[in-house]
DNA sequence: TAATGGTGGAAATCCAGTCC
DNA sequence: GGACTGGATTTCCACCATTA
């Protein structure tokens, strides 16, 4: 069979249509299988601009091919006419010409024309073609490798655009979230955040980098202001609270910022202690509860009996020995968050891993450092990051379905101290799907 | 509301095969 | 040999749905 190429004198040429033809005239095809090509092209079509009716004439013709004439010393040429193209398609032969010409400029295909412009394939005894006039799919077996490298990076580029897409969110929900907390003074960041969200002319993942140092300004700025008041009370009220570093966030003394808060569930522990001290003792709170913290600060960490006596503390309706975190292992929390460890780059191997990922958890779902702190005072930290670690895990899984995941984390601590929380059936269910 | 992209119809061209 | 046929293409123009 002959390997040179034609292209009838009535088609107009262009350079994608004569790349394919050249490929189409080399002999030294690569072997390559129909299913791996069925497969490869379907996967770098979105990343070719192949869509909507080009896309099913390709299908078409790929549902034509014979895999035998995929092999060596064959050619890979589907015969099949612009009206039956049509008729399959339900569009015009005008389209499915276009169509066609989209297929040739994009390497896949690569016409075989006959004089008269006319399709055919004539078959030998043992079914190998000896004359073949069409669409040939030799460009495609050389482009094979490059199609691949291509599906690839489309789809690295679209992980990377909803990446992004998350990132702009989780800023900018907790941009909001910071400036409920702290005020109106901090007012003009809500401002900038909203000016880069609508900025045009900037891609998303450079959006998001954005959104994250203004974040990042807004902590600082948050760190400076607190860092003045404490030097401010140390001249008028020193002696009168022990404000000790939080190491859960990396602005320790934010916590100050309290005062300020809207956030209901944040506001009724106002009367409670209100500095850092509270909050890293929390988990070690004794069931009596309402004491000065700093009474109780040197029980044993353990894990199980110190969350137990947090949340019976905090729950007096509820039964003694049962707790919001019953039923909930490492091992089940680790299963249950596979998409949140990834994302973050964390393992929840123990309880203190767990809290350690914490800050990265809060700030991933928006969570402000003050509702966090809030909810580490009331239910403990370990049920706290954990409380944490699912909402992440739901946001990831389906940005659709939580769309406010502060509020939802916020709720989650609240049928806690209710006693109405069972993780470990949430947790079972987000294992399960 | 204007711009854009996909689509289809009409008319014309090309060329080998077929018919009278 | 000339007219006709058939299949594929082109350009031009208009319509329609979607999008900014």
């Amino acid at each position: 069979m002959s390997s040179s190429q034609q292209i009838a004198s009535f088609r107009k040429v262009s350079a994608g249509i004569l790349a394919s033809a050249h490929l189409a005239g080399l002999d030294d095809r690569p072997v390559v299988a129909k299913r791996d090509i069925s497969l490869v092209l379907k996967r770098v079509s979105p990343a070719l601009g192949i869509d909507g009716t080009t896309y099913h004439v390709l299908d078409i013709l790929l549902g034509l091919v014979q895999s035998d004439d995929f092999q060596a010393g064959r050619r890979p040429v589907v015969a099949i006419s612009n009206q039956r193209l049509a008729d399959y398609t339900q569009r015009s032969t005008r389209t499915v010409a276009r169509c066609l010409k989209k297929l040739v400029e994009a390497g896949i295909l690569a016409y075989r024309d006959s004089s008269t412009g006319r399709r055919f394939v004539y078959r030998g005894h043992a079914g190998e073609p000896e004359q073949a006039f069409g669409l040939d799919f030799t460009p495609t077996c050389f482009n094979l490798e490059a199609f691949k490298e291509q599906a690839d990076a489309f789809q690295r580029r679209l992980r990377q655009q909803q990446a992004a897409k998350r990132a702009v969110i989780r800023h900018s929900r907790a941009i909001v979230d910071l400036v409920n907390a702290m005020g109106p003074e901090f007012a003009d960041f809500e401002t900038r955040c909203e000016e880069i969200r609508l900025r045009e002319g900037v891609e998303l993942i450079d959006r998001a980098e954005l959104l994250k140092a203004l974040y990042l300004e807004a902590l600082e700025a948050v760190h400076e202001m607190h860092k003045d008041q404490n030097s401010n009370e140390k001249t008028t009220c020193e002696g009168d609270i022990s404000v000790i570093p939080l190491p859960i966030t990396s602005h320790p003394d934010s916590l100050t910022c309290k005062k300020e808060r809207t956030c209901s569930n944040e506001q009724e522990n106002k009367s409670k202690s209100d500095n850092g001290y509270a909050v890293e003792m929390a988990f070690e709170k004794k069931p009596s509860g309402g004491g000065n913290p700093s009474q109780q600060a040197n029980k044993p960490a353990d894990t199980s009996r110190s969350e137990k006596s947090t949340v019976s503390a905090t729950t007096p309706g509820i039964n003694a020995g049962k707790t919001n975190l019953d039923g909930v292992s490492i091992g089940l929390l680790q299963s249950a968050c596979s998409t949140v460890q990834a994302e973050i780059g964390a393992s929840f191997s123990s309880w203190p891993a767990i809290c350690d990922a914490a800050e990265d958890l809060r700030v991933l779902i928006g969570l402000s450092p003050a509702g966090y702190l809030s909810a580490v005072e009331r239910q403990g930290r370990y049920l706290a990051a954990a409380c944490l670690a699912v909402v992440a895990e739901k946001a990831l899984r389906d940005p659709e379905q939580i769309s406010s995941p502060g509020g939802y984390f916020r709720a989650m601590i609240d049928r806690a101290g209710e006693g109405k929380l069972h993780l470990y059936k949430t947790l079972h269910g987000l294992v399960n799907t």
